[in-house]
DNA sequence: CAGAATCCGGTTTGATACTG
DNA sequence: CAGTATCAAACCGGATTCTG
């Protein structure tokens, strides 16, 4: 996931879902964006399925893209909190609908929606 | 990129995110939305990236979501004609508003748009 | 608490050649 | 034309351990 924003986007769409594409992207920011803001360990719980690791590379890459603010609390224990940044917000809408999308979708399958 | 229609979705997003998160799959559709319909050939030249291989596989995934519908022509040389259903023309309104997003953001950090 | 570091298998993607 | 088949490379992502 490093090399991805390194070449050429093709198109718009195409540099669009570089940014948000991934795996977890998406939730990650429609997380953060119900809960105005998340501290690295509430949002690994809501991801639920996610690593450490996973968690950490994927919110560097959105910061990196200025998609995400971190905000780092000089204290001990450490505290992290991240926010949607201007750019990030502008995004909501799609995944508000897109998310409405699904679970018309999830509907129609009988697959059970879980609430987040 | 099969395991990941098996295992239960986490909530819409990530349902939602599986089924056009790819690398590809946003764009496929959104190609073949602004055709109307295409051919695999034609589909291909459009994508410019990607080899045969992916683009079969991404189209059968797509197929299979009930994203795409492919009608083959029985004769020589084959013909191949791929057009949207009515669940994944639901999507290019969000596809769309992703785009012009990508559009601002490819202006803003001086990213050539190319046109498709 | 919020990560960093390492190891490692699995999946995804790609290059190339071939076919009905 | 619209794919398959095969092999190899790249990347993803998980488990585990460690730290300021």
């Amino acid at each position: 996931m490093d090399k991805k924003n390194v070449t050429e986007p093709i198109c718009a769409v195409d540099f669009a879902f570089r940014r948000i594409g991934g795996k977890y992207k998406g939730r990650i920011l429609w997380y953060i964006f119900n809960h105005e803001v998340l501290r690295f360990g509430e949002l690994k719980r809501y991801m639920d399925d996610i690593t450490t690791k996973m968690l950490t590379q994927t919110l560097r890459e959105l910061e990196s893209d200025g998609l995400l603010h971190r905000k780092v609390y000089q204290e001990v224990p450490p505290k992290v909190e991240y926010t949607l940044t201007e750019t990030s917000e502008k995004l909501i809408p799609f995944i508000n609908q897109l998310r409405e999308w699904g679970v018309a979708q999830m509907i129609k399958a009988k697959i059970p929606v879980r609430k987040h």
